[in-house]
DNA sequence: ATCAATGCAAATAATTTGCAAAAAG
DNA sequence: CTTTTTGCAAATTATTTGCATTGAT
């Protein structure tokens, strides 16, 4: 994330917690740092090592207290892999319609965006009576074609 | 589901027990025998009542441990909405493509299907690098439209 | 001062698993 | 008979929550 859009986003999750009436504590202080210090995605307990860096107070509960305040605020975007936990995207502000392919063999995870889908989902969802709020596309696939240009290790990460 | 499909499906799933010399259980017939009656969405735990009114000795875990079958077999499609629990679509194997539309506030999910769609995605895959195994697009919205029908009863069902 | 926010540890809840008994082939 | 499958109950694990204390305003 540019340093400047960083910033801006920055900004926008204080005056966030203004509006709500949320103090800002260091530890939040410290959680949002840390996300905003990273282009990958995180899950929870990963945010919680990410943010200790920054503050070695916070503590998991904290953690998981403020991922919602930055999914409300669409700072991060919350999926959910099938896994037996949640994994957070802070590529969301910025990208708010991106897709993710997922390599079955390495977890690798690449993003992508694309007008043309975006259009034929609204265009879908209309005709079925729908107003569309947000939209989530999983691709599975092999990187068969990665690992040729050595792009992929085959193993789980 | 169309009574003749059913009959297909379920000959295929005998046939993969066979092949991976796994048992025909009586617990095993009257899960799949549940499956086979729905066409709706189910849980694990629905999916317990259902196939205990085939044979009441049918235990939560056999019916963890015969879902992955089922999926593996590609009979039912597992499903993750972000809930804590997953899940499992029956009309998978006859649409392996279809995608869902969930209203916010109802949670009233209308299955459908694009060619365009599959296509756009297929197209995409490739240019990535991937070859794809499968996908699952969610669409979240709300359903206000058919609310005007009568069709959503605007609460949490 | 006041009230929100914290850390801790205990609670929750879906799913998984070890094991001895039961049933399929 | 042999090997798989079962039910049960205990274990697992991410996430949530109650509560007494701390800290922001």
């Amino acid at each position: 994330m540019p340093q400047v859009e960083r910033q801006a986003a920055r900004e926008r999750f204080l005056q966030f917690l203004e509006q709500k009436n949320l103090r800002l504590t260091s530890q939040r202080k410290a959680i949002v740092d840390a996300v905003f210090a990273t282009d990958r995605h995180f899950t929870a307990e990963q945010l919680l090592e990410m943010a200790r860096k920054h503050d070695p107070t916070v503590s998991r509960a904290t953690v998981y207290r403020t991922l919602p305040l930055l999914t409300e605020n669409g700072l991060v975007h919350e999926m959910d892999f099938g896994k037996d936990y949640k994994v957070y995207d802070p590529n969301y502000a910025e990208h708010p319609n991106h897709n993710h392919i997922i390599c079955g063999d390495c977890d690798k995870i690449v993003e992508f965006e694309s007008d043309k889908l975006d259009q034929l989902e609204n265009e879908i969802t209309h005709r079925l009576g729908f107003a569309i709020k947000s939209q989530q596309l999983r691709i599975t696939g092999s990187c068969d074609e990665l690992k040729k240009l050595g792009a992929c290790r085959n193993k789980h990460s």
